[in-house]
DNA sequence: CTCGCCTCAGAAAGCGTTTTCTCAGGCTGC
DNA sequence: GCAGCCTGAGAAAACGCTTTCTGAGGCGAG
């Protein structure tokens, strides 16, 4: 007896009935094996056409070991930075066939391990933005979600590329554009504790701080979105600096708008900078002077790296350094001399 | 002879055979099912710890015949009004042990009937987000499609509900509030011509000109992104207007980081009102007048409907409308009475 | 003319689960 | 003490597909 549409939708079965033929053709058919008689596979189409039939991908997953999607955790799906990430990934990746799952660990670490997980088992690679864990625990979990690439982190387990945005590098130039202005006084915006990308900025800012001795820097705590700038405009004045390095755009952004609500000028009074390059950068009033992150790219990166894996072809490069390029905007300018005045 | 992970994997088989049960004790006991021995069921869960077992979703999906797993089809991940959209869904699906698989479109209408058709067959349920298809296909492929969920959007077609904002009543809210302030002079730049929700504010625009006839509102042709905003400076100069609502928050940003490089004080020579209050509009100099939206809501809700059809609950509400709140900022202020001048 | 090879389609065995079906054993109740 | 019920675990079917295995038929070569 036809079995007709047990499920409601129609499969295999009834095509390979209607077509009159086994189950076996309609696959070969479905799926350009060309050992099948022209005429049959003619039919065999024109059933499927007719009953519009798709070929169910769980069972096709299941049959093949793969499922032709990939997975991406990420600590947070508000930041732009990791939506660009998730863009370029989803764009290259669809170039090739492939879709993406989406995890959003909400920066909370342990979730992190979870979701990474249930994701990988589901896909075929998974990407790591950025992970909060610790270095420990990454490295623990890092062989059981491969194929994997790490983005903005790296790993000692074997076989797991990372693309790593050379952050130090970017904030010292920064930091010099700063000091060539003839800013003496400035201070670092950071960014969220867990965060590597803030790590590698802090010792970046070592770096400068040895070979300009002369430059005083002074550090503040900070985070990674507006408020965290807007709500450090006090402890921005208070450090009397000249020339404030945000953690990235966002908090530049809120710090330029904390500013202007006080009635200073940017850059008259105060030069701020940001990292990244977000598209908002070069509409701000005044025009952000940033590091541009070639963000969208990494996401592109990431998924090439990633086929080479599921592939297992030989992935010459372990991972990818990006170096941030300065753009300078408007919102940096000359040192205002009498600045110490105004804070003391 | 015990086919000790055959594929690498360690699958049900290899827990059943280090508890010395079947396949089927073996999944009683991780699906929770009661009818299992307690002395037994611990020997499996013991098993199950010391292998690291992990049930198999893809095996899992195709006997229960569901995923676990939600489809969104975008028409631009850049933007970030569905970005939001994006990340409230997530946020709320996962809350429910659901998980997200992004699909983007790239506005181009064809790829969406296509990626839509993918999307679906691989998940429980869709997330249609302002397609740009016509209306006729979108009536066509929904029923196909179900549990389908539309955003900014209606269809005929049955079962499908639909979350739409309230374009038209928010785009008369602001215009109000720019006459309230004295200007009589407006001129609304456009976003993409497909989008539906830029009809619904042209319908907005013809209700406010109906019982404003003494308004004149000039059109102008535009788009959805910074540079439209930035590249309309010329057209919004000719036009005369002293008060220009933006097809959104980044046309506004765009068209007044133009107008400051121009040298033209906003809102001393013109008033400038965006639409979505993205997370930035608070941010820019001057801050920007808007129509809120609640955005992230909007995926949040898109869950929520979509998990009543998923779960065939009766869906009380067939959709809901959103009523956007005016946000009056610092972008806007009182007409220039000389402004009629400058153009002629 | 017959043997063997080659082509091509159907039968069936997976893929890794869940779930129904079956059945053995222990218990209750008469 | 035995029929019938109930508990609980194994066997097997099912989910929808791919792919190997099997075998029938056609053809060429000896």
């Amino acid at each position: 007896m036809v079995r007709k549409s047990a499920s409601g939708r129609i499969g295999i079965a009834d095509v390979a009935v209607k077509a009159g033929v086994s189950h076996a053709t309609v696959s070969r058919v479905m799926n350009g094996n060309f050992t099948v008689d022209p005429e049959i596979a003619a039919r065999v189409r024109a059933a499927a056409v007719e009953l519009k039939y798709q070929p169910n991908p769980v069972g096709r997953s299941l049959a093949l070991g793969k499922t032709d999607t990939i997975g991406i955790v990420v600590p947070d799906l508000a930041n732009p930075t990791f939506q660009a990430i998730l863009r370029g990934l989803s764009r290259a990746a669809a170039q090739d066939g492939y879709r993406v799952l989406i995890a959003d660990s909400f920066e909370v670490s342990s979730e992190e391990t979870i979701l990474a997980g249930e994701a990988r088992r589901r896909c075929d690679g998974l990407v790591l933005c950025a992970p909060r864990m610790s270095d420990a625990e990454l490295e623990e979990i890092a062989p059981s979600l491969r194929p994997l690439v790490l983005i903005n982190r790296t790993t000692a387990a074997a076989g797991v590329p990372s693309l790593v945005v050379d952050y130090g590098q970017g904030v010292q130039d920064i930091a010099e554009h700063l000091v060539e202005l003839g800013h003496t006084r400035l201070a670092f915006l950071a960014g969220p504790p867990r965060s590597a990308s803030n790590n590698l900025r802090l010792q970046g800012l070592q770096a400068f701080k040895a070979a300009h001795p002369q430059v005083e820097v002074t550090m503040l705590e900070g985070g990674s979105d507006f408020d965290t700038g807007h709500g450090a405009v006090d402890a921005v004045l208070e450090s009397g600096a000249t020339g404030i390095l945000a953690f990235n755009d966002l908090v530049a952004m809120g710090l330029m708008s904390g500013l202007h609500e006080r009635g200073l000028d940017v850059p008259g009074d105060i030069s701020v900078t940001g990292f990244d390059d977000i598209p908002f950068a070069r509409y701000t009033t005044p025009a952000l002077t940033t590091a541009a992150v070639p963000i969208t790219e990494l996401g592109e990166q990431a998924w090439h790296q990633l086929r080479a894996l599921i592939r297992n072809e030989e992935s010459d490069a372990p991972g990818s350094r990006y170096q941030p390029k300065l753009e300078v905007r408007a919102s940096t300018g000359p040192a205002k001399a009498a600045r110490t005045a105004v804070h003391g």
